[in-house]
DNA sequence: TAGTGGTCTAGACCACCAT
DNA sequence: TGGTGGTCTAGACCACTAT
């Protein structure tokens, strides 16, 4: 027997009870992505327990990433997550060329999603202290150019991604403009530039979303994100861009193949 | 003016009032990292709420990973995290031969932590699908040894690594046992059996951690898991092991650095 | 023992959604 | 309009920690 509903010292908090039947019923199935759970008011009469209380279990699936509440309507079991794999192919010249796509966009497309991007702001900034550190260049002036790009899949927000270009590199190109890229996307122009992406390095941690990030990745409770620092480096091992990816966890994932060091 | 606590239309909820003001004070810095957070009771006499409400409100600044509530002492402005990166380079054969040391430990010196793992079990079992993809063995037979590990710094729980070997490759040698691994690591035995690890992959997600890994990391609430499905593969690229880590997310941080493909 | 967080009750009103 | 989740109240008792 498991712990019973009674009082009786050491039992399981009802309210996990009653997350735990429901967690069940969703692993087994009885309860598949899409469904709609019974209503708070319903697994408070059924269990015995006040509504807050059966509240509380439906929370604890939400901060779980199990389900989604949705005002007005119901609770719902999550889809399965859709994962975009992201590896260094993203960046392979090769297939930029053959496509003419951002990497971003041929990763979508591969996942048979339609893909979309904007450019949100660019603007010449004084970088934070851990890209100037990347770039080699000053955090106390305005020594780089700040691209802010949003991403998105069937028009649902998947990433944010923020670009920093040493204004060195950038400056009198189309880079430092919000004109349009032309045929294939930035590491074409850097390549222009003489910069030649060649190595990359990714920094990766994961976390709970910010106010303002949950609000613009429109992140149901319970969802971390990825954030990816993200160096690209020239034939030369030279840094010629930061880029800061902050990307929704439950439907992307990275995916790298790497010699190791020696 | 911000929206005032009064009853008006869409007027900003009371919990989300406390929670910023909250929020504000930790990121100002008039609440350090360890401060205590005034007791429910206490904000809910100051803001003039109800204890739920205040309680609501350090809910919500615990989902987003700010403070950790200690049951009976009160709640804490959590402290910043350390965080370990975690690269190729502990794959590397010549950091194992120079410092003898395994890769997880000689990360967790260099920050300067003490390190410490155990074998928390190893069986002849079945592999998951996922596994037996990746290491091209049959997923309906114990094709594979599974070692389970727990890794530590400073006695406070880490990673849980699961390693599945091919039986072909494990048996006969110390990797089916639970016997001392001798000098080096995992890496160094494999190296044995003619598998020099050359090449790994690496697919990252992030996620919320189920109820048994919470409790196995010790994981306070809003703290996500960093999942790596790395696979070892040898001078032929041939995969001859594939291990799933298990990370808490606010101590650990991945870097990578990689040639992009062509 | 006093104070803390953890859980729970039995209500109430509001905002949102479908019909 | 009725049902849903979102928020809130004013209590209550329990479990844990420190003194």
């Amino acid at each position: 027997m498991s712990p019973t509903r009674e009082h009786s010292p050491h039992a399981e908090p009802a309210s996990r009870q009653v997350a735990a039947v429901l967690r069940a019923a969703i692993e087994a199935g009885e309860l598949a992505p899409g469904d709609r759970l019974p209503s708070e008011r319903e697994l408070a009469a059924t269990h015995g327990v006040a509504r807050n209380t059966a509240r509380e279990a439906v929370r604890q699936l939400s901060e779980a990433g199990l389900v989604t509440a949705v005002h007005g309507r119901g609770v719902f079991v999550r889809s399965e997550r859709r994962l975009m794999r992201l590896g260094q192919r993203r960046y392979s010249r090769k297939l930029r060329e053959e496509t003419g796509l951002s990497p971003f966009h041929a990763e979508v497309q591969a996942q048979g999603r339609t893909p979309s991007a904007y450019l949100a702001s660019i603007e010449r900034v004084v970088p934070p202290a851990a890209v100037a550190e990347r770039l080699g260049i000053r955090a106390d002036v305005k020594s780089c150019v700040r691209r802010e790009n949003r991403y998105f899949a069937d028009d649902e927000p998947m990433q944010i991604g923020t670009t920093y270009i040493p204004w060195e590199i950038a400056k009198g190109t189309v880079l430092a403009t919000d004109g349009p890229l032309g045929t294939g996307d930035l590491y074409a122009r850097f390549a222009d530039t003489g910069h030649d992406i060649t190595y990359t390095r990714e920094e990766v941690i994961a976390r709970m979303p910010s106010p303002v990030e949950a609000k613009e990745l429109q992140l149901p409770h319970g969802v971390p994100v990825l954030e990816v620092l993200h160096t690209g480096l020239d034939q030369d091992r030279r840094p010629f861009e930061v880029t800061q990816f902050v990307m929704r966890a439950d439907w992307t994932g990275l995916d790298y193949t790497m010699a190791v060091d020696e």
